[in-house]
RNA sequence: GCCCGGAUGGUGGAAUUGGUAGACACGCAGGACUUAAAAUCCUGUGGGCAGUAAUGCCUGUAUGGGUUCAAGUCCCAUUCCGGGCACCA
């Protein structure tokens, strides 16, 4: 019979569809609850890549395969779609953002129908939909209403916020401000990234290290704009501590504590000479006090111009003119030269009461610790190399512990910086009375920062690298901000039972050039009145794309709730997440502001779980095979044949390497999903996504393996259907029945372990078994069948009606593995002499030791191989290995 | 520069976590079927040497060393490739 895919998929897809076979049940009376999620997709113009279906079929595997298991299983699917290409096509066109974002979800979720993805598509979310944004905007009024409580580590009501005395008395105003900064969401003046091209303003996340945009690659520049920020660094202790219990990658985990970027240390007051203020630095390492030879401020800093002197301010006034305009790929490491200016000004080191000067330089960042430095050349590299330019002291307080002499000699007479640990030299003060020479690094630091304490000098100081997040971007597809400006100044957030505050309709898409937001030309829509007559303008500004991907695994949950964002019970039933898949691109930012607003979620008792997601895994990229010449110049994959194994350029017939890129227009070698599923069907478009290689890793697609899968499929779907081969009996050929059940234990494992790859090895290891004996009997068949199923849907529910079934595969229960089957009498044992695999020998599992020994010393075959030594020990590892060690 | 990964046949990748390296698949070669081709099926396939042959031996998991009865797997050093961070004091 022929494996018609074609028909055979269209049928299935409708199947389901008709009966909503993935319509996830609201009952929770099942204890087993699955919560299944991909990272959903922005549907772009260009329809699915190769690349959308890996992750999604991973999830959808575990998905068939946990609803087989008896498990309720959420696995829902929705739209990220706010977002650039749709605002930009409506500059150029005319055509508003919503017309061409629900063009592009058709296409998607076409495409994604089309892979028989187990999708319960009475959940779709579209972040674009005013019924679901109500509830984004409905949680910015949250974080609005919330500031964290410091002592509890907890954010709280704004109504909870303990307002002092003074302020209270000072009025109205004072209780405002005073309010208002400490909301996790604020209003301010913000230096940020504007992308001159896009006219949008840029997060740093989306700023690259060379200064261009992550989206189109232009150069960024720095612009005073008022902008909305979240407090994320509160949440910082929270969320770094919250990696430790979560089942994600290593190297995931790694790079969002990174990002946190935690650093314990002191901040140190240095009393400058001349003045009333002191300068305050943080400083790691508070052990090399007595080594700083001088100091440096950062050029924003505030006291930067007041510390400078007469003599110093012309100086001192250009070094900051000059900073400000530098990029900041120009203030980076990239840029070889330190540069800074000395500010006129001493400063007094607290611990040996010594005058140092005090620099401005802008390898000091303004947005770090203090913004000023204490600088130890003789212990840190970055001061090392800016005192050896402007010729400063440095002096070696730590006698290191290495023993090259030379390299000794070198650090202690200060010619090279030392930042390991080693013995403190120079390290007492008689007057201060502070000494911790002979102490090593840690306990130094420790002395020191007790010493500090003591002398109310400075204190224990933990610092984060993580920053306010920029939370408003100059865009119209966008959230709104449900925000009102008023005219007396003050800030007010919507009415939440007025949400959700829709986009208007604009005839022009196109921002200001100033930074403003296209909405700035909303008329109409922009005034409002209070029912005092006060008149109100609307945010302009719209929210970051990120807003809606924060949440939307919870609206999943309830998507059709218009009186709460979920209810209560549904969340308590579903979260968490129990496995997230998607790409490694979003490690740190979506994971980490999805964790962020799910903890303030949490403190307030909207949700009950501390953490969104349980387990994450990231799907590899999928690349593909591109080729160039020998200059190195790539050609077009349209321009290469292929002959014996070589690849030859069609015109000019020169030969061609093959290599691996990225697929891209340019190079002609992007896979269409479309196309695949055409030639050869979704269920063999699934499989190879997942035969390729192990989920994480990146690989090439190859044609040529889908074809592989794809003849393995037909000769499943020839071999099942082919009556002569199903016996009625209930007879099994004993070796079936190993394989077969071996085969379930080995498909359950690996679909635990998300290892699909072996487990489609392992079900064509079977086929090829069950092929060659030529016969299986018909509850062989239903089990193959039901294993196959989560992988090849429609082939598995094809083969189960046409074995007489009656009902969808879909929910038929996980077969059982017999371990009597598995159960083995004898082993062939490797017998190797001096770890040299020799020959094998079939020996009961029974045997003891001693009797393998003899078995195996007096075979024939092991004569040769004695007599080359003697026999000194035999290592027996039993259903594993014999080992014959022999010495000459 | 720092932090994570990784390197196995012609190719994608397996290897029970220290115990038969190369499962499975692609490709290639030979054969069957066919007027022929495609499709399909069967056989072989890391490299080398010897043999008509069954087979036997040597060698082999980026490189060099080490631990061990035994190393793709553990340890040390090196090279290359991928990802992330980047003056964070």
């Amino acid at each position: 019979m022929y494996y018609n895919f074609h028909d055979i998929e269209k049928k299935w897809q409708k199947y389901w569809e008709d009966n909503k076979t993935f319509k996830t049940p609201d009952d929770f009376s099942n204890p087993k609850k699955c919560y299944i999620l991909d990272m959903f997709p922005y549907p772009s113009g260009a329809g699915l890549h190769v690349g959308h279906p890996e992750g999604y079929t991973a999830t959808d595997i575990i998905s068939r395969y946990k609803r087989m298991k008896g498990f309720n299983v959420l696995h829902p699917m929705g739209w990220d779609a706010f977002g650039l290409p749709a605002e930009q096509y409506a500059i150029q066109t005319g055509t508003h953002p919503a017309i061409t974002t629900k063009e592009n979800c058709d296409t998607f979720r076409r495409q994604i129908k089309e892979l028989g993805l187990s999708y319960d598509w009475d959940r779709e979310i579209n972040t674009t939909d005013p019924k679901y944004f109500k509830w984004t905007q409905w949680i910015f009024i949250q974080l609005f209403n919330t500031w964290f409580d410091e002592d509890l580590q907890k954010g709280r009501p704004v109504s909870e916020l303990p307002v002092p005395e003074d302020i209270i008395k000072s009025g109205e105003a004072a209780v405002r401000e005073y309010v208002d900064s400490r909301r996790l969401a604020y209003y301010d003046n913000a230096m940020v990234w504007w992308c001159p091209d896009c006219r949008i303003v840029c997060s740093n996340e989306e700023v690259l290290f060379d200064g261009s945009h992550e989206k189109c690659g232009n150069p960024v520049e720095k612009k005073n704009l008022k902008q909305w920020m979240l407090r994320i660094p509160l949440y910082a202790e929270r969320l770094l501590k919250g990696i430790d219990g979560l089942d994600w990658p290593e190297g995931i985990k790694e790079m969002q504590r990174n990002w946190i970027g935690r650093s314990t240390g002191a901040e140190v007051d240095f009393r400058l000479d001349g003045l009333e203020e002191s300068l305050r630095v943080f400083t790691t390492r508070p052990d090399t006090l007595f080594g700083a030879t001088y100091m440096v401020i950062a050029p924003e800093h505030p006291l930067t111009r007041k510390i400078t002197t007469k003599s110093h301010r012309e100086s001192v006034d250009n070094y900051i003119k000059a900073a400000s305009l530098k990029s900041d790929l120009d203030r980076t490491d990239l840029a070889k030269e330190k540069t800074g200016v000395f500010t006129g000004r001493y400063a007094i080191n607290p611990v040996n009461r010594e005058k140092i000067p005090v620099w401005v330089a802008d390898y000091v960042l303004t947005g770090y610790g203090t913004g000023a430095i204490m600088a130890v050349p003789a212990h840190d590299n970055r001061d090392f190399e800016f005192a050896e330019k402007f010729n400063i002291p440095v002096i070696c307080i730590l006698d290191p512990d290495i023993t090259d002499p030379e390299q000794k000699k070198k650090i202690t007479e200060g010619r090279e910086a030392w930042t390991g640990d080693g013995r403190y030299i120079n390290s007492a003060d008689t007057n201060t009375g502070i000494d911790i020479n002979g102490l090593n690094m840690e306990a130094g630091i420790a002395r020191m920062t007790q010493w500090l304490e003591s002398e109310n000098l400075g204190s224990a100081k933990v610092n984060y690298k993580l920053r306010d997040w920029l939370f408003s971007r100059q865009r119209y597809w966008g959230e709104p901000f449900p925000v009102i400006h008023w005219e007396d100044g003050e800030i007010s957030v919507m009415d939440e039972k007025d949400l959700p505050l829709e986009l208007p309709e604009l005839e022009k898409y196109l921002p200001g050039d100033s930074g403003e937001s296209p909405l700035a030309n909303a008329g109409g829509w922009l005034e409002v009145r209070d029912k005092n007559g006060r008149k109100g303008r609307r945010e302009t500004n719209t929210m970051p794309q990120w807003a809606g991907s924060c949440w939307y695994y919870l609206r999943f949950i309830d998507p059709h709730n218009d009186r709460q964002i979920f209810d209560p019970e549904k969340e308590k039933y579903w979260m968490p997440v129990d496995i997230y898949i998607g790409g490694a691109e979003h490690a740190v930012l979506h994971l980490l502001y999805s964790r962020f607003w799910h903890k303030v979620l949490y403190d307030l008792g909207i949700v009950s779980t501390d953490e969104p997601y349980r387990k994450l895994f990231n799907q590899g990229m999928i690349l593909a095979y591109a080729y160039e010449n020998e200059t190195g110049a790539r050609i077009a994959a349209d321009m290469v044949t292929e002959r014996g194994g070589k690849f030859y350029h069609t015109e000019t017939g020169t030969e061609v390497k093959q290599i691996i890129a990225k697929m891209s227009k340019s190079l002609k070698n992007v896979v269409n999903p479309d196309d695949v599923v055409l030639k050869y069907g979704a269920d063999s478009l699934r499989l190879y996504e997942m035969f390729m290689g192990p989920l994480e890793v990146t690989k090439p697609w190859d044609e040529k393996g889908v074809k592989g899968v794809f003849n393995f499929l037909t000769r499943v779907f020839r071999f099942f259907t082919e009556n002569a081969n199903i016996s009625t009996g209930s007879d099994e050929d004993p070796e079936i029945l190993k394989k077969l059940h071996q085969t379930i234990k080995k498909v359950e494992t690996d679909i635990e372990n998300l290892r699909f790859n072996t487990a489609i090895s392992a079900m064509m290891i079977f086929l090829n078994l069950a092929t060659k004996k030529g016969k299986v009997n018909s509850e062989t068949a239903g089990i193959f069948a039901r294993i196959l199923s989560p992988f090849a849907p429609h082939l598995g529910e094809e083969l189960w009606s046409m074995f007489g079934n009656g009902e969808s595969i879909a929910y038929q229960p996980w077969p059982e593995v017999n371990e009597e089957y598995l159960r083995e009498e004898v082993y062939e044992y490797p017998v190797s002499f001096n770890g040299k695999l020799r020959f094998r020998i079939e020996l009961p599992l029974s045997m003891d030791k001693e009797e393998i020994i003899e078995k195996v010393v007096s075979d024939e075959r092991a004569k040769k191989w004695l007599e080359t030594g003697t026999l000194t020990n035999v290592v027996v590892v039993p259903k594993r290995i014999i080992n014959i060690v022999l010495k000459n």
